[in-house]
RNA sequence: GGCGACGUACCCAAGUGGCAAGGGGGAGGUCUGCAAAACCUUUAUUCAGCGGUUCAAAUCCGCUCGUCGCCUCCA
């Protein structure tokens, strides 16, 4: 299994530090307003990622983190009138709410800024010892610092040279600092701000030494993989790497892993530029496992442009997945007992089961190629379909509808796609279309045509047809019985 | 200015040395009372451009053009 490794610019042979189990762990969100979707693409990426290091029997501990405590969050509460907690709690149920909706399982750790403020005492204590960092009054309390230059290794993930950040005009200027790339451990609290009492007076903690605290309390000194988004990579990370390493004197992370960007119009969607959508928003247009599909589509490290068009392809997409599996259901529902019936060759459908796996394996072992893992599951569900074609009957064919409609879910719920009924899907259709018909009147209208065809009132039969399609709504005619779905297009 | 990515058909998107996956869309066909779905055929002699290395390059190297990101909070 291969693994792109930010720190080293290659895919790299995954070898965890102990056989057989990873560490991992994720930055997560600050949590000050609600997510939007570039924040729902790093959720799904890592999400699947710890899904399928679990598909492949790796023993998982997968943390990710809520910053719970920030400049943000209390600008936010005191425009909002409220407690900067309960800001943060607000938001927490927020992105559960989002999360839930878009299928990212929990983390099996999920640790809160505030919840380990001691944790982060003892590093940031640690760090003085040690010669890396240095407090600097304010007033009544103190303010720590990390000397950047004393960590030989600074840059290394990021690949900046100290000396060129140094005469970067960008740098802040901040007196209080030895230099101007040093960066905040602990930061003294000025009136009104949240705070906890350290050796340094009252303070609240800088934003890089959580991750630091966290990662080490819950999952060890060395991780293996380590991971968020792409724009976390400087400063973040390498502040959080040289924390760490400063601290322990051991390697952090084995594996720096970074998600692209949803971009519009090109452009990175960021807060500070306004181009961004809630994930809430596009919730109300689009059914969850549609913006799942459009993430894992593309590879995680690309940037994926976010548009309507998108999102439509996807729908699309996604409904030819569920009108297969309808058809599969449909046969397993009526395939008799008796042997099949003669011509009907399964040769194509066996062979591509049997090496499904495989290829679903190998794409995903190359750096999580989720995207041609997905061109695989079409390709079986073209097999699928060119089987069923042929009208197959009988129990061996049965048999092998059923493993191909196991092969096709077992392998979907590693992305956790294809998990619900196409009934399922068509309702929620229903509903993010705002389509004004309910499951009885529509059938209700099929039982109206029905009626129309069995006394071959074909121009009866038509208009109801007709007036349908005008709403949104597809009729199928099958053998036993006319079905509805939603038009997709 | 420093550093790092990327540029594959009408659109989306895999592909890091050996005849360019897959999906959408378009065109034609099979099936159907009419449809829909599905299937079949077709839609890139070519991978931004120009050179180079190689028996062989979308894939490696160099240059040019274009786009984006990081260098400040950011998934």
């Amino acid at each position: 299994m291969r693994i792109y490794n930010s720190m080293t610019g290659s895919k790299e042979e995954l070898v965890p530090l102990q056989p057989g189990k990873i560490t991992m762990y994720a930055c997560g969100v600050t949590v000050y307003d609600r997510c939007h979707i570039g924040h729902a693409r790093s959720a799904i990426v890592f999400d699947v990622i710890s899904r399928y290091l679990r598909y492949k029997g790796f023993e998982t501990t997968f943390a990710r983190n809520f910053t719970d405590v920030d400049d943000k969050i209390i600008k936010r509460a005191n425009e909002e009138n409220m407690a900067w907690d309960a800001v943060a709690q607000k938001y927490i149920d927020e992105y559960y709410l989002d999360m839930d909706m878009l299928g990212v399982a929990r983390a099996d750790i999920e640790p809160r800024a505030t919840e380990h403020i001691e944790e982060m005492i003892d590093v940031i204590s640690g760090l003085i010892e040690k010669g890396f960092a240095y407090a600097v009054a304010e007033g009544d309390n103190s303010s720590v610092y990390f000397a950047v230059e004393k960590f030989a290794d600074y840059g290394k993930l990021s690949k900046k040279d100290l000396d060129d950040l140094l005469s970067g005009a960008r740098v802040s200027v901040d007196e209080r600092k030895k230099s101007p790339a040093d960066f905040a451990l602990w930061k003294a609290s000025k009136e009104g701000e949240p705070f906890w009492e350290s050796p340094w007076g009252k303070g609240r903690p800088g934003w890089h030494i959580e991750c630091t605290a966290m990662a080490i309390k819950h999952l060890g000194e060395s991780i293996d993989i380590h991971g968020g988004g792409a724009d976390l990579t400087f400063p973040h990370h390498e502040n959080e790497i040289a924390q760490s390493e400063a601290y322990t004197g051991k390697p952090f992370a084995r594996y720096w892993v970074h998600n692209g960007f949803i971009t519009i119009d090109k452009e990175k969607m960021s807060k500070s530029l306004g181009n961004f959508f809630t994930i809430r928003e596009v919730l109300a247009k689009y059914d969850p496992e549609v913006i799942r599909l459009f993430v894992i589509s593309s590879h995680y490290r690309s940037p994926i442009e976010f548009s309507n068009e998108q999102l439509r392809d996807a729908e699309a997409t996604l409904d030819r997945f569920y009108t297969t599996i309808s058809r599969m259901d449909d046969f397993a529902a009526k395939s008799g007992d008796a042997a099949g019936k003669s011509g009907v060759n399964p040769t194509a459908l066996d062979a591509m089961l049997s090496g499904f796996r495989n290829s679903f394996e190998s794409a995903m072992d190359d750096d999580f190629n989720s995207a041609l893992a997905i061109g695989h599951l079409f390709e079986l569900v073209r097999e699928i379909n060119r089987y069923l074609d042929m009208k197959p009957s009988g129990r061996d064919a049965a048999a092998l509808i059923t493993r191909a409609k196991e092969t096709l879910t077992e392998t979907g719920a590693v992305l956790n796609l294809f998990g619900r009924t196409p009934h399922q899907w068509n309702v929620s259709l229903l509903k993010v279309r705002n389509i004004p018909l309910s499951e009885a009147a529509i059938e209700e209208k099929i039982s109206e045509r029905k009626a129309a065809r069995d006394s071959k009132d074909w121009a009866k039969a038509d208009s109801v047809r007709k007036a349908l399609d005008e709403g949104g709504i597809i009729l199928e005619d099958k053998k036993d019985g006319t079905t509805w779905k939603v038009k997709i297009a």
